[in-house]
DNA sequence: TCTGGGGTCCTTAAGCGC
DNA sequence: TCTGGCGCTTAAGGACCC
């Protein structure tokens, strides 16, 4: 979701009704293009880019301009700039926006404790408590909006529902910069037309499963016993998206978030057969997911690797150790090891290193001694952040590239698709 | 002219102890 | 002693999200 170019985009009047809302979902409209238009005043009203210009790069952002040549995130660059050959290329200032994003996170804060950050450019805000304080549902996210624009000089888009699930569908159908209150009485009429790819979770693959089956739309899913809805998806999906069709959604609006996982990977710029060369990254990548838990006083107790191979074909390998551990050579020696088991049946394209069940270590935490002086920066950036808001409010995860589930800091700072 | 990097969650299969 | 079922853990792959 949130990919749209803004065509068919609806919003709510003013002094709509909100009643039984309480939830809000806050999404910046074209989060890094729109900074890059905010740094540089002269990009206005032109399709760009964000994203490198060579090599295996995909575009992180694109604004609306670009998107109306049919433009989305996580396309090749080259693909992009065939659709829209006028495009300028920007590459990612990520420092940039982890402070516009913690400038947000701050204004959601001041609002209502209850801040959900889902990634580095939206956020659940729960403001049911706040009414005494602040006013009603609509008139917050009116206020918001108002603050963002005014503090930031960037557009953002709200939707105003009684569950999360409803308040995203509708932030994504009100962009750009648009406010969409879906008072709870008219949840169902909301949902029924929508196509199925509008479900939270429900991708390409599971659009393509349920409209074999002849359903098209949420409306057509509650038409469909579960039974059927399980056999094409899976029981936990199929369960799912049957509530979720239903505006059942009791997920509560949760600001403490836990990292499972750390990893590390990198696409080379051409395809490596060398194994001293693939082996070499293998232990730079474990480095630095050592360095990143120890930053956070983690370990790990199982260390996965992943190989991709020239033709794309991908495959993980991991194994448990015997004792937690988040020191970079134990870990580059697990994913060696593991590495030794591969079949390398043809050139490498990409390799990572993940550390996975974390666990807090109890020690102090240990100095970096890897020499990335970029990742250190950002870790700055991010640090600062996160004291600035506290812990709970706003995670690592929360600033550069969660996705809902929480998510980590990646390696550098190279760009997320960010719509 | 191809497909980044950070994650989470789910499914399936297999091994193991009881 | 052999076998089956159950629950748990580990491992691999894939879908999905931003």
């Amino acid at each position: 979701m949130g990919r749209g170019d803004g065509t068919g985009r609806i919003v709510s009047a003013e002094g709509a009704d909100d009643s039984g809302t309480g939830i809000l979902h806050v999404d910046m409209d074209a989060f890094y293009a729109s900074v890059e238009v905010l740094d540089d005043p002269s990009l206005r009203g032109k399709p760009i880019i964000i994203g490198a210009p060579d090599g295996r790069s995909v575009v992180s952002s694109a604004s609306y301009e670009a998107r109306r040549f049919g433009v989305r995130s996580a396309m090749p660059v080259g693909q992009a700039l065939r659709l829209c050959p006028t495009a300028i290329v920007v590459l990612p200032h990520f420092d940039r926006y982890l402070a516009l994003s913690a400038q947000v996170m701050r204004i959601f804060s001041d609002v209502t404790p209850l801040v959900e950050p889902l990634s580095i450019d939206e956020a659940f805000l729960d403001v049911r408590g706040a009414r005494r304080l602040w006013g009603r549902p609509g008139e917050i996210a009116r206020l918001l909006r108002q603050r963002v624009v005014e503090e930031t000089g960037l557009t953002c888009s709200v939707g105003v529902a009684a569950t999360k699930h409803v308040a995203k569908m509708a932030s994504t159908i009100s962009k750009p910069d648009g406010l969409l209150i879906v008072p709870e009485a008219d949840t169902a009429a909301f949902l029924a037309p929508r196509s199925v790819r509008a479900l939270w979770g429900v991708g390409p693959k599971s659009a393509e499963a349920l409209e074999g089956r002849g359903i098209h739309t949420i409306s057509d899913v509650l038409d469909t016993p579960r039974t059927v809805l399980d056999r094409a998806l899976g029981p936990a999906m199929g369960d799912r998206i049957w509530q979720l069709a239903r505006g059942l959604d009791a997920r509560p609006v949760d600001t403490e978030r836990i990292e499972k996982s750390i990893g590390h990977e990198e696409t080379f710029a051409e395809d490596i057969d060398d194994p001293g060369v693939l082996r070499t990254e293998f232990r730079r990548l474990a480095d630095r997911v050592g360095a990143r838990m120890r930053t956070h006083g983690w370990e790990a107790r199982t260390i996965a690797i992943k190989v991709r191979f020239a033709d794309f074909t991908t495959i993980t390998r991991s194994q448990t150790l015997p004792e937690p551990t988040a020191v970079g050579q134990r870990i580059g020696e697990a994913a060696l090891e593991l590495f030794g088991g591969v079949d390398r049946r043809m050139p490498v394209r990409l390799v990572g290193v993940r550390a996975e069940k974390l666990r807090a270590s109890g020690g102090a935490a240990m100095t970096l001694w890897d020499d990335d002086a970029e990742w250190r920066r950002v870790e700055g950036a991010l640090d600062d952040a996160t004291a600035r808001f506290g812990r709970g409010a706003v995670t690592r995860a929360t600033l550069l590239g969660g996705p809902r589930g929480g998510g980590t800091l990646p390696s550098h700072p190279k760009p997320q698709s960010i719509d």
